[in-house]
RNA sequence: CGGGGCGUAGUAUACCGGUAGUACGCCUGCUUUGGGAGCAGGUAGACCGAGUUCGAUUCUCGGCGCCCCGACCA
């Protein structure tokens, strides 16, 4: 993409109503715009992070075995009714609204009931299940207070899938095979050093849940870590009795903080019951269906990863959710000494070659161009200019290590197809 | 929801009871081109409402909005 085509611009000073670093330098590198608090536009830049994202998760969950689909965000009350779920008392987030007529409806805040509503008009036999459904869509919870830039937003991405299974075994072998799963999406997208699977409280619906935490200090958990056997125990379930029953040893686990990037829970047969879920077993008996939920933020992952992987001057992204894999950066000097053709033909290269590419071919200061091309921070930049032309070489900079090498074309290429 | 802070051009900020200044941005021209260039000219602003006052952007009250701490986060 040509950035003089790119309609957002980049800002030298980030805006005094953010404190959080994630949406400090979203904004400044025009990435993402607040709408109000905790509700984030996505901008071409932001845009293209979070699906290379969801394209991940995407990949993962359809590994697993899942089926995505998308339901819709307006609900309507009768099924949240079915499981007690609409009092304002027992959730306390939702957005309600009315229909012209009267009819209350409710914008999604999860769609256990919904789904399992819909699922049970397909599935009737034990020859229907096991089945794993999710979609990636918008979530709208009234949160009491939005904080911490796109961390904690009251409209925000999730990706979500719900399990179908016939017995308690069945669910037990997808729970621990998404755990799996979870653990390879955190670390295709960078996080899998610094994300735990953590033992945490299973909240209204069963006695525990595992949570996927990544260290970071601007984390809202309290958790307590085991770095060698790579397991963590959040605070608010940390008792002699719990680390007994994880054979975890006391002395050994340290207190670090951290975001809550994915969650997995049983939800046993409490909404199968609830909305008429059921399925005949190969006896003739009529059994509920065991259900477990597994959720991830994909907009949550994308500012965990800016918290933790920038510096003063910019964004680092890890390769694989770049926005661009190279940024092209002509330093046009004088005209007439061909460094804009000479640019123009490597990005017809580049594009050809399929290597996603953001080319500044603006009329802009060296400076402003350089600066700028680390504040959106793509992996590789790559500088046609004078310099350049005069050592018959292109210059290529690793935006992560600070390495800079002088490559003939051909040498450039191999290195930018070579997977790091 | 409790506590605290803050609302001035697109952004960041300053001053002031007598309608606002600076920087960046943006526009025009000339020069410049490896770390957010220089000169000249131009563009653009007081969250809303009520009150006090001859006069309110400034003071008072209310509303709305934003940030932080805490609580909450199925």
């Amino acid at each position: 993409m040509r950035q003089r085509h790119l309609f957002t611009k980049t800002r030298k000073e980030a805006p005094t109503d953010e404190v959080a670093k994630n949406a400090q330098l979203l904004i400044r590198g025009g990435f993402v715009h607040k709408e109000m608090a905790g509700v984030y536009d996505y901008l071409p830049l932001g845009l293209r992070v979070l699906n290379k994202i969801t394209g991940i998760i995407r990949e993962e969950m359809d590994k697993i075995g899942g089926q995505e689909l998308l339901l819709s965000a307006l609900q309507s009350k009768e099924v949240w009714e079915k499981s007690g779920r609409w009092s304002d008392g027992v959730i306390d987030v939702w957005f309600k609204s009315t229909l012209t007529h009267g009819a209350e409806v409710g914008l999604g805040n999860t769609h256990e009931e919904p789904l399992t509503a819909l699922v049970g008009e397909h599935v009737s036999s034990y020859k229907d299940l096991p089945r794993y459904i999710y979609q990636i869509q918008t979530k709208f919870r009234n949160e009491l207070r939005a904080k911490s830039g796109i961390l904690r937003a009251r409209e925000f991405l999730m990706k979500d899938l719900y399990s179908f299974s016939r017995t308690e075994e069945e669910f037990r072998l997808f729970y621990e095979e998404c755990a799996a799963a979870y653990l390879r999406i955190f670390e295709r997208v960078g996080l899998g050093e610094l994300t735990y699977r953590t033992f945490a409280s299973g909240g209204p619906f069963s006695d525990y849940s595992d949570e996927f935490q990544t260290l970071c200090d601007v984390g809202e958990d309290t958790i307590y870590v085991d770095e060698e056997r790579r397991v963590a125990v959040n605070k608010e379930v940390y008792t002699d009795k719990t680390l007994d029953d994880l054979h975890l040893d006391k002395t050994r686990l340290v207190e670090k903080r951290g975001i809550e990037v994915g969650n997995i829970f049983p939800l046993g047969t409490r909404f199968s019951e609830a909305l008429g879920l059921r399925y005949r077993d190969a006896d003739g008996n009529d059994t509920p269906v065991v259900m477990g939920s597994y959720g991830i933020g994909p907009g949550r992952v994308m500012g965990t990863i800016v918290e933790l992987y920038s510096d003063n001057r910019g964004i680092i992204w890890p390769e694989s959710v770049a926005p661009f894999r190279v940024h092209l950066v002509a330093l046009a000097g004088e005209e007439g000494k061909g460094v804009r053709t000479e640019a123009e033909k490597l990005y017809t290269l580049l594009v050809d070659a399929g290597i996603e590419t953001l080319y500044d071919d603006r009329e802009a200061s060296p400076g402003e161009k350089l600066a700028d091309a680390d504040l959106i921070g793509i992996p590789w930049r790559v500088v046609v200019s004078e310099k350049t032309q005069a050592q018959h070489a292109l210059e290529i900079k690793n935006r992560k290590t600070g390495a800079t090498e002088m490559l003939g074309e051909k040498e450039l290429f191999d290195e930018l197809k070579t997977e790091n």
